[in-house]
DNA sequence: GGCAATTCAGTATA
DNA sequence: CTATACTGAATTGC
């Protein structure tokens, strides 16, 4: 017989976690890793003989390596040994733009997760200042520019990737699809170098050959001539337009960016090329996709549509790199379309996992092998947590008695410190050990701010057969970061019934206190913003019960493990319920493109164990 | 080093 | 709701 230890607790079912090593981000670095090296290889290959042979470039040394812990932790500007001068806070002399032109090829798989892992924190940060200051009443008449006010915040505390280097091609840690909801955050990452400007370049001055040379442009279709069929862009040099508009009103010049994609395109340079796209969902209309690189193949210049003089550029997608976003997107566009028509796509085994039972239908495909085991295990929305007995004292109303929606006066509000839980398009503001949300006995509407989980899904997903993962679990919605994704159910076990009755050899068992507390990585921006105290939340006494998935389970048993996850889970408690039986919620740490795996940490990290018969 | 010029943003207002 | 006004920030290159 077992007792239920937490060490027996943390056993995982192998189809959950086919080996500690697993990281979905591990094996594509991987692929993408031996990509760049034939994407090197054919840009070094110069189209036009009279232009010298392929310019620049040492190589990108490998990362600096994280500290273990998951705070947030501030990141000096790369000071090589004295001199300098240490940048405390408010100093007002910024690190100037780097010298040394880089490429960032053979990095280790190693690496390429170290830099993940780097990409990810600063764009935690820069959501975690970015909303903070929306949240921020904006003095009275001013623009709320909370992006632009992230940015410069995280500049001047050093907290941009790559100043030290100007890279060319691929930026390490940042994945082809990787979506941005601002010009600012793909700044931050070191995609484009431009806070408007379409072309980002290296200046002249920085190298030997003595001309510009582009490596990034953002393309939102601002332009009469722009041609864009995914794979080939045409694009448009800048200048002869008013900003914001689309019609020229006088000729382009051979100067700056548009001399410098000229010169990328004479020296055969890869340029890396980020796409906007109008959505209606987010924080604002607009969503920018890094789509990986490009080679310029030809350069005119000439009257264009409105009679003026363009530049115009053709670019050409390499080969061998992830599918391109537009395509992905269309493609989860269609499987939705197909959903909703009830039509089974060719290779999914079934429509609809949850049997009609989750708000959303959950589709499963398997495109790979024979395996149809999600169809049978027994669907759960809910876990059920156990009635409190009858003879238990009973509890007086602890409810709130907001008619209509819940505000800062709201009792349940309170609960949470004070500080709303949610912003009003139901993000998590900032990560804790539990949330408060208002609960059954509570006056407020189902609508409420404060029961964003109990609305259920709101982002589609999908189960599906990979290779890397096994099992896992796609988004085919754009997933704003910090939204409600799924609950986490199966069969609760309570930690009392000792001992062991309940666990019986072979069970897959999840045990929520095993979870590390990656909640404390979101919305947290006390390092970079000394004016937001790090807040001290009280405790939650562990949770009191396991999950058994051996036969009941949802969708959120297949999300994979990964140290570098775009999801991570958050206790909730509503009204007075039971502080022993948290719900155990997922939210989105990252920007999650349709078609991108959810990941998770299960904080697994080489100690899986599996209990085996005895 | 200082400073003007440049820019496929983003927000608020009519 | 779309057109327009206007502030904005980092870089380049003089």
């Amino acid at each position: 017989m077992l007792a239920l230890t937490p060490e027996l607790c943390n056993v995982l079912h192998r189809e959950l976690a086919p080996s500690p090593d697993d990281d979905p981000f591990f094996a594509r670095c991987l692929r993408q890793s031996q990509l760049r090296l034939e994407v090197l290889a054919a840009s070094l290959r110069p189209p036009s003989s009279s232009a010298a042979a392929a310019p620049l470039a040492r190589v990108l040394p490998p990362p600096p390596s994280l500290p273990p812990q998951q705070e947030l932790q501030v990141r000096l500007p790369q000071e090589p040994g004295a001199g300098g001068g240490s940048n405390p806070s408010g100093s007002k002399k910024r690190a100037r733009a780097a010298t040394e032109v880089v490429r960032a090829t053979h990095l280790s798989p190693a690496d390429h997760l170290r830099y993940r892992a780097l990409v990810r924190r600063a764009r935690l940060t820069f959501e975690a200042l970015r909303s903070s200051y929306q949240r921020q009443e904006t003095s009275s008449g001013l623009r709320n520019r909370h992006d632009l006010r992230a940015s410069s915040q995280m500049l001047s505390a050093g907290h941009w990737l790559h100043r030290e280097v100007r890279i060319v091609g691929d930026i390490p840690g940042v994945l082809v699809g990787d979506a941005f909801y601002y010009r600012a955050e793909i700044c931050v990452v070191g995609l484009h170098t431009a806070p408007q400007a379409g072309i980002g370049y290296i200046p002249g001055s920085l190298l030997d050959e003595g001309h510009p040379v582009a490596t990034s442009i953002v393309s939102s279709g601002g332009y009469l001539d722009d041609e864009d069929t995914g794979d080939v862009l045409v694009y448009t040099g800048s200048g002869g337009r008013q900003r914001n508009r689309v019609d020229h009103h006088a000729d382009q010049t051979l100067e700056r960016g548009n001399l410098a994609l000229h010169n990328s395109y004479l020296y055969g340079v890869e340029v890396r090329v980020i796409r906007g796209h109008d959505i209606d969902q987010g924080p604002h209309r607009k969503v920018y996709v890094y789509d990986g690189l490009y080679r310029v193949i030809s350069s005119t210049f000439g009257p264009g549509k409105s009679g003026h003089d363009v530049c115009k550029f053709k670019l050409v997608r390499l080969p061998g790199q992830d599918d391109l976003a537009s395509k992905t997107w269309h493609t989860a566009k269609l499987l939705k379309e197909s959903m909703d028509a009830r039509i089974r796509p060719p290779r999914y085994i079934s429509l609809d996992l949850s049997k009609g039972a989750e708000v959303l239908r959950v589709p499963v495909c398997n495109k790979l092998d024979d395996d149809r085991s999600p169809l049978l295990f027994d669907y759960i929305v809910h876990p059920e947590f156990p009635v409190p007995p009858a003879h238990a004292p009973v509890k007086q109303h602890r409810g709130c008695y907001c008619a209509t929606g819940c505000g800062s006066k709201c009792r349940c509000e309170r609960k949470n410190g004070g500080v709303p839980v949610y912003t009003e398009d139901e993000t998590l503001v900032m990560g804790r050990p539990v949330v408060y949300e208002c609960g059954a006995l509570c006056g407020c509407p189902m609508t409420c701010v404060n029961r964003v989980t109990q609305r259920g899904m709101k982002h589609r997903l999908e189960v599906f057969r990979s290779n890397e993962t096994g099992w896992g679990v796609r988004a085919l919605d754009l997933i704003q970061p910090g939204a409600f994704v799924c609950e986490y159910t199966g069969h609760v076990v309570v930690m009392d019934d000792q001992p062991g009755s309940a666990l019986m050899e072979g069970r897959s068992i999840i045990d929520p206190r095993r979870f590390p507390e990656r909640w404390r990585e979101w919305g947290d921006a006390s390092a970079v913003e000394p004016n937001m105290k790090r807040r001290q939340f009280t405790k939650l006494a562990g949770p009191g019960y396991v999950l058994d998935v051996s036969h009941k389970r949802n969708v959120a048993c297949y999300i994979s493990h990964s140290c570098t996850p775009n999801v991570f889970l958050q206790f909730v408690l509503r009204g007075n319920e039971d502080e022993s039986f948290p719900h155990l919620m997922v939210f989105a740490m990252e920007t999650i493109p349709p078609m991108r795996e959810l990941s998770i940490d299960y904080g697994i990290d080489g100690e899986i164990m599996e209990l085996m018969g005895s």
